[in-house]
DNA sequence: TCCCGTATG
């Protein structure tokens, strides 16, 4: 194994900043705590031979981290225990995969697991990083996956004994992008301390809380903590907070940023450890007032890169021929390829297979597996599989695989250098979904997947030069690419009145924050002053978007909030909850059919919720998503509790459907279309958009819709339709809707369908 | 006429 030689270095720049801290504490113990004012395309082609390429210039030799123990990376991934195995989310567990068939004396294992803690690459800083700890207020830590950070920091905290002897024992939080990440670490770092999870540690996700009186460390999901800031708005129960991968720029993470700064100045006695992979390390420190950056070496083995001469037109040819070149020419070893979406990949796995069977007996088995989150649970798990002697694994990945899920036995990876992603129009509210070439950051972070386990090889279907000049360094965070109705809401609520101001590292689009903060003051959450409303503070309380919230509330005065609930939960899943092989579209489809009935698309939902039966056969049968329907049922559950808070009692309508598209228009009456020459138009912003051909109604023509969302794929779409009477816009939104602007001037000539969907809801 | 990159509360 090749290690990187250790360097340590600690960045100090501002000498003084202890002496302010103190000072700061002082102030803050005479006074009391004011917790008022918290608040181009790369063309591409191949190299001919990519192991013939040793002359080659541009190829390059990188050093990437062999993980055994970070929080981004597990190694082994199993069926969760509770319902059927096959087809629910998959989990990871350190835990499982360290304890041995042997059932050898507890102590044994304790002993070899505390030499593994010391082989990690951070133990030999933990001296000097507690000092800096205790130095410094704020500091950023630059680990790179491997070093343990995740792991051992908080237990370095624990252990130390300046930490046990300052006062009151408070807890450290260590937030996560994802809840596996969360639950895995937590599990580890329990086994580590020898202590039951759930009590001294423990994890805190969305619909598991397995914390107690007793936890004083907490693993958690970044979006948890920041709806921790709601309860306690100071985190007075913290003493030391961690952002963990940092890097990722997550919305929740770089909300936190901005809150914690905030929070640190009145505090501090709160220690703030910021923790990112390399890069951009020194921006976090310039966020945060020139904070010290530590740097920590990961393990790794090394990853040869290799460029093509000039640009490939068709990446996806490109990387079949690729792959089987790897094949026939490569040592042993197990292929990941990077793609955009199910789409790609589906070709992709056809591509491979049908040339291998071409070839026949003249090569060795290959075996081709798709992986992409929408898959089927089973059939992700395929690709854990140990690969037999003799055959080579392919395993063609959307970026699930580059953070989320790490693979065993990969030695080559092949990257076209694009990825799928989601930008956000404030001006027309539309979401678009594109594909664009990746980032530098993430090009790096696809190769590293080659050199978890040994040496290996990362091939580039672009040139050098693109990926030093057409590249961007980073992606742009997510907090720029988004609907912030949801953050601006949460902030209020927070009792921050100066959005436009907040201290984001990033700032998002100025409109994003304008029409966010104008939807929230059509809904009547904000008053004309831009002060939280009664109802606002009610919307706040429900984890989902704004207008669902509203239209959450609204169901009260219809009657039927068992059904909006209901509704709610299906459409914070509905991108997945159909599945739509694409060998299987007509019986995916006639099957999506079953379930049709009129009003629109929210109804079809609730149909859906309740037919289902709570199986996966039953599922299977239907071409149903088994784990969006777990999801649904998670949140229904959720949000079902917490009615008593928002004093909405619980009422049926009896599926009946008026009452329910009107509490939907109370929600949604921002989202208005009527029909209109060539489609349907937007009432707000006057923008042509269409059905989509998924919908219900997209061979119904009513002249009055209501949208869920929009989406620009090939065209304006409109993503779940319900009809409705232009009248409901007065009743539910008479302060936004003018008679006027709902009379029917154009539509003189009545398309030939209209009006049947009506008729047939009697 | 479709196409859902990845997360999260």
């Amino acid at each position: 194994m090749e290690r990187k030689n250790r360097t340590y270095t600690l960045l100090e720049d501002s000498e003084s900043d202890g002496e302010t801290a103190r000072e700061r504490g002082k102030e803050k113990k005479s006074k009391d705590r004011d917790k008022g004012k918290k608040r181009k395309h790369l063309r591409q082609k191949r190299d001919e031979s990519p192991s013939s390429s040793e002359e080659d210039s541009k190829k390059r030799s990188l050093c990437y981290s062999f993980n055994l123990l970070d929080a981004a990376d597990p190694q082994i991934w199993i069926s969760s225990c509770d319902g059927p195995p096959s087809n629910n989310n998959i989990v990871s567990s350190y835990f499982l995969q360290e304890s041995e068939p042997e059932l050898s004396q507890a102590e044994k294992q304790k002993q070899s697991l505390q030499e593994v803690r010391r082989s990690l690459p951070i133990f030999p800083y933990r001296q000097d990083l507690l000092a800096a700890i205790r130095d410094h207020q704020i500091l950023v830590i630059e680990g790179e996956t491997g070093s343990g950070k995740t792991t051992q920091i908080p237990q370095y905290l624990l252990e130390d004994v300046q930490y046990k002897l300052s006062g009151t024992r408070m807890k450290i939080g260590c937030t996560q992008p994802r809840r596996v990440a969360a639950m895995s670490v937590a599990a580890r770092v329990a086994q580590e301390m020898s202590v039951k999870l759930g009590n001294e540690v423990g994890y805190s996700i969305r619909f598991e809380d397995c914390t107690s009186e007793r936890t004083i460390l907490k693993y958690m999901t970044d979006g948890m903590l920041l709806r921790e800031f709601l309860t306690e708005p100071d985190l007075a129960s913290y003493s030391v907070i961690i952002i963990d991968e940092a890097h990722e720029r997550t919305l929740h993470t770089d909300i936190l940023f901005g809150l914690i700064k905030d929070i640190a100045r009145f505090r501090p006695d709160l220690k703030v450890l910021v923790a990112s992979a390399t890069l951009d390390t020194e921006r976090f420190s310039c966020f945060f007032d020139d904070a010290p950056v530590f740097r920590i070496p990961g393990r790794r083995f090394p990853v040869d890169i290799y460029y093509t001469k000039a640009p490939e037109a068709d990446y996806l040819e490109a990387c079949v021929v690729s792959v089987l070149q790897i094949h026939v020419t490569q040592p042993a070893g197990d292929v990941l390829v990077f793609l955009t979406g199910q789409e790609e990949i589906e070709a992709c796995c056809e591509l491979l297979q049908e040339r291998c069977r071409r070839l026949g007996s003249k090569i060795s088995e290959l075996i081709v597996l798709p992986i992409y989150a929408n898959l089927p649970s089973d059939m992700q798990a395929k690709i854990f599989n140990p690969t037999p002697p003799g055959a080579r694994k392919v395993v063609v990945a959307t970026n699930i695989a580059e953070t989320s899920l790490t693979i065993d036995g990969i030695i080559y990876v092949i990257d076209p250098g694009f990825c799928k992603q989601k930008s956000y129009n404030a001006r027309t509210g539309m979401e678009s979904l594109i594909v664009t070439p990746c980032s530098r950051a993430s090009a790096n972070q696809r190769a590293g997947r080659a050199g978890r386990v040994a040496a290996g090889k990362c091939f580039r279907l672009y040139t050098a030069w693109a990926f030093k000049h057409e590249m961007e360094e980073t992606s742009i965070p997510e907090i720029q690419r988004t609907n912030l109705g949801n953050v601006v809401l949460l902030l209020k609520s927070l009792g921050i009145n100066d959005l436009i101001h907040f201290d984001f590292m990033d700032p998002p689009p100025h409109e994003t924050l304008v029409l966010a903060l104008e939807q929230l003051y059509a809904l009547g959450a904000l008053n004309h002053l831009g002060e939280l409303t009664k109802l606002g503070r009610r919307m706040a309380e429900l984890p989902v978007d704004p207008m669902l919230s509203k239209m959450i509330l609204a169901s009260e005065h219809y009657k039927c909030s068992e059904e909006i609930l209901t509704v709610a939960a299906m459409l914070s899943v509905n991108n997945s909850i159909f599945y739509r092989p694409k060998d299987k579209v007509v019986h995916a489809d006639n099957a999506r059919m079953n379930f049709v009935v009129p009003g629109g698309d929210h109804i079809v939902l609730l149909n859906v919720y309740t037919q289902s039966g709570y199986s996966t056969q039953w599922c299977f049968e239907n071409f149903i998503q088994f784990r969006s329907m777990k999801r649904a049922r998670d949140v229904r559950d959720q949000l079902e509790g917490l009615m008593d808070r928002i004093e909405v009692e619980l009422s049926s309508c009896s599926g009946e459907s008026v009452p329910i598209r009107k509490a939907v228009t109370a929600g949604y009456f921002y989202h208005t279309a009527r029909l209109s020459k060539g489609g349907y138009k937007t009432v707000k912003h006057q923008q042509t958009v269409f059905v989509h051909p998924n919908s219900s109604l997209f061979e119904e023509q009513p002249r009055w819709m209501i949208y869920h969302e929009l989406v620009f794929t090939t065209k304006e779409f409109m993503r779940q339709v319900i009809e409705i009477e232009s009248g409901w816009l007065l009743e539910v939104a008479p302060h936004y809707y003018k008679n006027k602007e709902l009379e029917d001037s154009s539509s003189k000539k009545m398309p030939r369908k209209q009006g049947k969907a009506r008729e047939e809801l009697g």
